[in-house]
DNA sequence: CTGTTAGCGCTTTCAT
DNA sequence: ATGAAAGCGCTAACAG
C-alpha cells in the first residue's frame, strides 16, 4: 500500500521547488509571495495558496542559496574585548535584537585577547559580512581590524564607545582615534554620554564635600576611558581646593587592588575618593582600602561605571554611573543598517545615570 | 593609459575562476588543491602554481557557495542560558577554539529569557547546522529545544552539565533528563564533575568542625542543580551528628540574599555554613550574614561554586569549587565532532577543583 | 594528471 | 498574473 501523504512530508528540507509543487505554482510566484514584493503581480489567491502551502511543509529559505544569489549575508560582525563581561552580553543582546528585527544575523568575536581564536576576526568568520560593529575596543586593535579585511576600507563600521562623534563641521584638530576623512561615510559611531557621567560621580562626591579625589583610570589606551580621565581632570579644575589624583589600573580586580594601594599610601595627604573606570577596578578598590584598615565609604568613597551585577554584589553596595549597554547595542545596530542604507546621521550620545549607592557617603571631617 | 596589473586586483572578490585564470588551469583543479585533496592528482607544480595565485589575488572561498553545494554548513550552534555570565563565556571560548581547528563555526544562541531574541533558536539561526551543543539548560528548555527543530531528532546535541553520562549498560531507572533510547547515537553529555566538587565542599567543611551546614540550591529544574542537591544530601548522611538544611534560591545576588536570611532566621539552631550553588548566590548569602550583624567566616562559613572573577572581587574572597569552563566547552565541541563522525565515546565527567579562600573557617566553638 | 560538466536552491529579468 | 530560464561560486563525477 503505497501512501503519499502529502502534508507530513518526511525526507529532507522542501525547497522553494516543492513549495512551488505543492501549491500548482512557479518556483518564481513563491519567490515573490515570499519575497513580500508581489503587490499587484500574483492575485491574492494565489499568494495566499503559496502561502499555506509554505506552512504546510515547514519551509524554511535555504540562507546559503539566497546569499550566494543576492551576493550579500545579511549578517554583521560584533567585536568585543572579551565575552566575559556581563557588559558585552548585554551590547550583544540589545544588537541581536534588532538585527533579527529586520533579518540580519549577528556573530561575535571576541577580540584579541580571547584565548585561542584566530588573530584575524575575518579569518574566523563564515562567509561574507555586510558590515562590522565594533565595541569600546582599543585604538591599535581597531585599527588592525580595519587594515585586516580584504578590500578594507569598504566595509561599513560603526564603533561603540570607540571614537569621537564625526563632528560634521569640525575641522583643525583630530583625536588619534578619528575616522579619517575617507572613511567618513561608511563609518558611524555610538556613544554613551560618558563625559557626562563622569561629571555626575566628580559632582555627586563634590557635593559630599571630598576635595581630594583620585581617579584610578584604566590602563587601555582607548577612547572610552580617555574621556574619562580628561572630562576627571576637567571638571576638577572648575571646583575650588579640588585636589585631583591618578594612578592607572590594569582592568580587573586585582588591578584595582594595586592602584588603590598605590593611591591610598602614596606621599601627600591621602584621598577620601577613588573614581574608578569600572565596576571591577572599583571592587578591587574597596578591597585595598579594607586592606589597610579603613573602611568604605567612611573613610574613603568609592565609585565604579557600569552598573554590572557585580555593583550590587559588593558590600556595601556600588555607587556607579550605569551604562545603557543594551540600547548602545541596539543603536549600533541601527547605525549599522543606516549606514547601509545610505541614510546615517549621527545622533547624540546616548544618556547615562549616576546610581547612587552605599560605596559613597560625606567626606571624613579633617 | 589603460593599466592591468594583474597582481593589485581592485574590484569585487576574486572567485575560484579567476584563481584558475591566474594559475593557467581550470576550476577543478583550482578547487582540488585548495581543498587539500590533490594528492597524487595534480602536480607538485601546478598545485604550487595555484597556491601562488591564491595567496596572490587574495582569494577566500565564498562560504554561501561551498555550503550551498556540499548541503553542510559546518556550523555548530552553542545554546547557554544567558550571555552574561563569565561562566559562559569561557565555555563559548573554549568551544570556539576547538570548532576553529577544524574548520567549523559556532554561533550563540542565548536562550529563552534573553531579551528581545526569538524564542525558537533556529528561527533566529542563520541557514542550517550541524549539531548544536546546549550548556547547562533547564530540562524544559532542552525538550524545547530538541522538539522545535525541524527534522527534530536527527540533529547531532551534546549537552553540557545538562543531563546524566549515557551509560552504557544501564537498565532500569532512567533519570528525568537522560536522553530518549531512540536518540542515543546521535546524543552526547559532557560533565563537570560537580557531585564530586560537593563532596569537597562538605568534606571541607564539617573538616573545620561545621555540623549544621544549610544548601543555598538554586530554583533550577535542572541536572547540574539537582546533582548538587542529591550529592549535598548524601554527603551529609555519611557524617554523624551532621544536620543538613537547605533553602530553595533565585540564581542572583538578592535571591541569595533573600534565602540565606531564610536559613540563617529559621527556627532552631543557626547553621554555622552555607553551601551556595553558585558563586552569585554566595555573594547574597555574605550580605546577608552582615545584614544580621554576623561575620563571614567569623560566625558563618559560606561557598561557593563556578569560581567567576566575581569569587576574589568579594571580600573576604570566597572558597568555591572551580569549574573548568573553557575546558567544558571544548570537550563539548569535540564531542559534537566525534558524533558527527559517527565514532563518539563517553569520557568521564571534568575533574574539579574546590579554591580554598577567606569566606570559610573552623566553625565557631557552641 | 587535468578539464568539462552538472547542479546545489534561490532570485530575477524577460516572455508570455 | 504567471512561467521559463539563467546564473550566483563552488565541488564532485566523469572523461579524456
Amino acid at each position: 500500500m503505497p501512501s503519499t501523504h502529502r502534508d507530513v512530508a518526511p525526507g529532507p528540507r522542501p525547497t522553494s521547488r516543492d513549495v512551488a509543487r505543492a501549491a500548482g505554482v512557479s518556483q518564481a510566484t513563491v519567490s515573490l509571495v515570499l519575497g513580500g514584493k508581489w503587490q499587484g503581480r500574483v492575485s491574492p489567491r494565489t499568494a495566499a495558496a503559496v502561502r499555506e502551502a509554505a506552512t504546510d511543509l515547514g519551509y524554511r529559505p535555504n540562507l546559503a542559496a539566497r546569499d550566494l544569489r543576492l551576493g550579500s549575508t545579511r549578517t554583521a560582525l560584533l567585536v568585543v574585548p572579551a565575552l566575559t563581561s556581563e557588559f558585552f552580553g548585554n551590547v550583544y543582546a540589545g544588537a541581536v535584537a534588532v538585527a533579527a528585527e529586520h533579518g540580519f544575523g549577528l556573530v561575535l568575536y571576541p577580540s584579541p585577547q580571547g584565548v585561542g581564536t584566530a588573530r584575524n576576526p575575518f579569518e574566523s568568520t563564515r562567509g561574507a559580512l555586510d558590515g562590522v560593529i565594533a565595541s569600546s575596543m582599543a585604538a591599535d586593535a581597531l585599527r588592525e581590524i580595519r587594515g585586516s579585511f580584504p578590500g578594507g576600507q569598504a566595509l561599513p563600521l560603526v564603533m561603540l564607545d570607540s571614537a569621537p562623534p564625526t563632528a560634521p563641521g569640525d575641522p583643525g584638530h583630530r583625536e588619534p582615534d578619528a575616522p579619517a576623512p575617507a572613511a567618513r561615510d561608511t563609518t558611524a559611531t555610538v556613544n554613551h554620554d560618558l563625559a557626562d557621567g563622569m561629571r555626575q560621580v566628580v559632582g555627586h562626591l563634590t557635593g559630599l564635600g571630598h576635595r581630594r579625589i583620585t581617579h584610578l583610570g584604566a590602563a587601555i589606551d582607548s577612547w572610552t576611558f580617555r574621556v574619562r580621565s580628561r572630562t576627571f581632570r576637567e571638571s576638577m579644575a572648575t571646583v575650588p581646593d579640588a585636589v585631583p589624583g591618578s594612578e592607572p589600573a590594569d582592568l580587573s580586580v586585582g588591578g584595582g587592588q594595586t592602584a588603590a594601594r598605590r593611591a591610598l599610601t602614596g606621599p601627600g595627604p591621602r584621598p577620601t575618593a577613588l573614581v574608578c573606570d569600572d565596576d571591577t577596578i572599583a571592587a578591587g578598590a574597596c578591597k585595598a582600602v579594607r586592606r589597610l584598615g579603613l573602611s568604605v565609604p567612611g573613610d574613603v568613597s568609592v565609585t565604579g561605571f557600569d552598573d554590572l551585577s557585580l555593583a550590587t554584589a559588593l558590600d556595601p553596595e556600588l555607587t556607579t554611573v550605569r551604562l545603557p549597554a543594551q540600547q548602545l547595542g541596539a543603536h549600533g545596530m541601527r547605525a549599522l543598517l543606516d549606514l547601509l542604507a545610505g541614510s546615517f546621521t549621527e545622533r547624540p550620545p546616548l544618556p547615562v545615570t549616576l546610581a547612587v549607592r552605599d560605596s559613597t557617603a560625606p567626606a571624613p571631617r579633617r
